[in-house]
DNA sequence: CTGTTAGCGCTTTCAA
DNA sequence: TTGAAAGCGCTAACAG
């Protein structure tokens, strides 16, 4: 059996609060029985039972992180950027996987529940809030990334999607492009809707209405970029610049036109939504919008500790949605074509 | 507050003990009390409070994991696999980053040990596992993936490492190939090591001991892979193949060649370890070692959970090291190159 | 400054 | 088949 307080209490010849005083830096104890009772638990390698502690101070100073893929780079980087913010002070972070499926999100969610994690930050698996209602009974502090979810309230980190790409193509249009496509993502998720409106605002700013057999919609995979990229670069003739929804579209998107770069009577520019490591790998020449992803889980993790601080304290401010500023980057090497 | 056996016991006018019993689905229970504390449990929403069940039984049904990085997609989807395999047992994930750090390695070890999870899956920072070695008088069941740690002893789920490179580097000798050039990663990890066994095997069957300035080492990343690509096909003449030790260096030396295609004097053959969703994005032809990831964690968290079963019932086996098998991968569309 | 004591929510003998 | 009671390891009044 592990080593309790009990033993180092004995051996130290205090009693067990004392050893727990000392374990939490209670400033009215002695020089003298701190360093003795340091010194058994050092000997003793004596560690704390959090889970007793726990089960005493009913916090855990755990936090769950609900994201729709594990292997996803995105939400990992997300995670990471909340990890270090937990970690600054002193929380820790169990990661789970609703499998873009709020049935298993609500089994994790209970999961996390039964392990009475001090809140959650989540990347909702579906557009539809309904079935996280139950977290406001519950009273759970939740602080929603990336994406909103219709019919839940609560704290929430965005980025400006709809601004980010009116402003990547208005950008564009500025240069002269005209003839666009349009790759879309699953639009019952708000950044893809919301991508999407920015995508037509900047257009009909320039009074252009797109083609509706350049405007493509899939769920935001790999494989999917890839097939809608080959819809549009079949057509006759194909759009001249295409905006893609998101990364993974667009790592699709690229395996396309690498691969055909030979058979595609023209270059296709490419914009999209997303920059990360792959981006520029591919050397077709675009233009794309970085998320602060880091940041977004930095500051999810801030917001979260505020409202568990909060409602510790009971003054709980009302639920805040704030969106992050994305950035525009240029990624013509080697490329002709100029953005 | 949140409701307690307490309230349900209460309500439904039985002892907690009966109540206990209920959710442990004891058989020795009569159905009408079943029913009745059942019926309860619904009504007042209860959910069991783990952390006062792990208290007393000693066990969280909770295992870590620790990766070196989080946004890994490697490391993650062994994860996926180990979250998979945990949950068909009812068991959780806890994933936590250890940065490439020893160091840190042990700090969240040290919070795992507090939030006393079962046991622990690692992918160790580094080669040499003295940092571990505390975890045997801890006596936590341990499994290590993909990585070995000298001077550690456990159970462990590899790959085939040096036989996958082999056979490659064969494949490809036969086929013709002979000039050679080589991508290393840091060889105190074991899979980097034992990769560039397995190519100077191959190499040195054929009666071939690669030119030193062909052989390049670096880190495991993606730019680390680019600046040695770069390094390469600079030579006069550049080697005809290059074998690169991992994804993400793979990743980095394709952007390199995709963006130098035309100003090289012929076509560099690729053959990289590691198979995953990008390595087949750049139309550089390329043959590549595939891993069954997903397997790799499964395997470890079975072998992790008979590990925790028999030290249970006290029958623990010695430790055994798994190698899985790799499979090989042609990637050759639109290339007139033939592997 | 330190000890005593009473639980946190649950499981589990031991009795009945 | 059920209940009473002890206790998992720790914390936090309350005393002293």
């Amino acid at each position: 059996m592990a080593v309790t307080i009990k033993d180092v209490a004995k051996l130290a010849d205090v009693s067990t609060a004392t050893v727990s005083r000392v374990i939490n830096s209670d400033p009215r104890i002695s020089a003298a029985t701190r360093d003795r009772v340091l010194g058994v638990i050092e000997k003793l390698n004596y560690k704390v039972n959090s889970i007793a502690r726990s089960l005493k101070s009913n916090r855990t100073c755990t936090v769950g992180f609900l994201t729709p893929e594990i292997a996803n780079e995105f939400f990992m980087t997300v995670a990471q950027g909340v990890e270090n913010s937990l970690r600054e002070r002193g929380y820790n972070l169990i990661i789970c996987n609703s499998n873009e499926s709020p049935d298993e999100e609500v089994e994790r969610l209970e999961l996390l529940i039964e392990k009475c994690v001090d809140g959650v930050i989540i990347a909702p698996s579906t557009g539809s809030g309904e079935h996280l209602r139950f977290l406001e009974q519950v009273g759970l502090p939740t602080v929603l990334v990336d994406r909103l979810a219709d019919g839940f309230t609560s704290d929430a980190v965005l980025v400006d999607n709809a601004t980010g790409t009116y402003k990547a193509i208005h950008h564009l249009l500025k240069r002269g492009h005209t003839n666009f496509g349009f790759i879309g993502g699953d639009v019952s998720l708000t950044p893809f809707r919301e991508r999407y409106e920015g995508f037509l605002r900047a257009l009909s700013e320039f009074g252009i209405h797109p083609d509706e057999a350049h405007v493509k919609f899939g769920n935001y995979h790999v494989d999917s970029g890839y097939a809608m990229m080959k819809e549009l670069a079949e057509l006759t003739p194909p759009p001249a610049s295409v905006f893609i929804s998101n990364y993974f579209m667009h790592i699709g998107a690229t395996q396309y036109l690498v691969e055909n770069r030979a058979r595609l009577p023209r270059t296709i520019f490419v914009a999209s939504f997303d920059d990360m490591a792959l981006s520029a790998v591919a050397g077709v020449p675009s233009l794309t919008i970085a998320q602060p992803v880091l940041q977004i889980g930095r500051r999810a993790a801030e917001m979260l500790l505020e409202r568990i601080d909060s409602r510790a304290s009971g003054t709980a401010p009302p639920p805040r949605i704030e969106r992050l500023p994305t950035r525009l980057v240029f990624h013509d090497r080697n490329s002709k074509a100029q953005p």
